[in-house]
DNA sequence: CCTATTAGTGACCAATCAGTCAACAATATG
DNA sequence: CATATTGTTGACTGATTGGTCACTAATAGG
């Protein structure tokens, strides 16, 4: 009993992490929203509090997202070799494609507002703990069929691919091209194999 | 012929550095700026130009100093592979061990900044190109007298070890801690090891 | 001591920032 | 149709943004 809203809740909060994602926190003003949105300053207002609401609310989309599609990948695989070479390949397709360098959301909004925002910071860190456990048991399974090298633990095999895979991530901002990326994480399949 | 300047331009430029390095480029006013540099507005537009200009600065002074410490910590290991090892432990534990979550300013930047500021991309690849080539020389040493495996090139070992250690870097802002880094560089060496 | 030159100061600026709100519009229920 | 309820609009706000400038202060060279 009242007036319907004449937006989609859904495309509005994905055109706002766009902006987010390309631009970050900081750099995004409401009248960048606003245009990336196509809405005037009430309506997002009154939909989803202020700028620090509608950032959470962006990044949070991005997680789920992003925690869809590592499960879907990592179950693709015919072998747990093979759904972590997908794994790297197709992760690293998707973020280094973009002929926008806009790298990550995650990645980008824990190095510029983790240290300021608890909120942020909070959610990023259960991310990363979900992602270890993913590619653990992924690199477990690995190991006990032999696919594996077993000097090191599957947690530890797991922080290196992790923290190759977020550097890469990283330095597609500028450096490193996307066949360097995919090089490299062909080479830590090399490395980590028995 | 004309009145001295009052203050150090070096030390004014390290604290505006400190203050860029902690909150970013964005979210450093002009403000916090003069307070860090202990400086009137019109002093530090004298000196050192617009903000950006300024940031541009205190990036490039961060570069040099990680220049030369990159180089001072290559050649103090009695071996290549122990100069690695070396390396990683030192830069990690001064980029994780400090209590305010900073992380490193060339990634700060690079995430940040380099999209949307030429300036800054160019500087940081320039950087990047030049650390490759100082591991990638000691790494073809170490595999010369067989410390290090040789059926991946030394620039492909190189890749795997920056990569790695940039993710380390970006993780120290958040989810990952100082030992679990340390942890993950020893064992970095033990996959490359031959 | 005089003058040219540069440094320091803080008031000031237009533009932009995030955020508010009163007025108006559109719907559901009765 | 009447009313209650919520969505939409855009003008408006005070604060803050990066940046400027006229004025004063301090020095070096003549």
């Amino acid at each position: 009993m009242a007036r319907p809203r004449e937006f989609c809740m859904d495309q509005a909060l994905e055109n706002a992490m766009l902006a987010f994602w390309s631009h970050g926190y900081e750099a995004t003003s409401m009248a960048d929203l606003m245009q990336a949105m196509d809405l005037q300053k009430g309506s997002i207002y009154k939909a989803f509090g202020d700028k620090h609401s509608l950032f959470i609310a962006a990044l949070e989309r991005y997680l789920s997202m992003a925690k869809k599609l590592n499960k879907e990948i990592l179950d693709s695989g015919k072998s747990p070799k093979d759904s972590l070479r997908l794994w790297l390949e197709q992760e690293l397709k998707f973020i280094c494609g973009q002929e926008l360098r806009r790298g990550c959301l995650i990645v980008n909004a824990l190095i510029e507002r983790a240290y300021q925002d608890e909120e942020v910071s909070k959610r990023i860190k259960v991310h990363f703990a979900d992602v270890h456990k993913l590619l653990t048991n992924k690199i477990k399974d690995g190991q006990a069929l032999g696919e594996f090298r077993d000097d090191l633990t599957a947690s530890e095999l797991t922080q290196i691919i992790t923290s190759s895979f977020i550097g890469m991530v990283a330095l597609s901002k500028g450096p490193m091209t996307k066949s360097a990326s995919l090089k490299t994480a062909k080479n830590i399949l090399v490395l980590i194999e028995k």
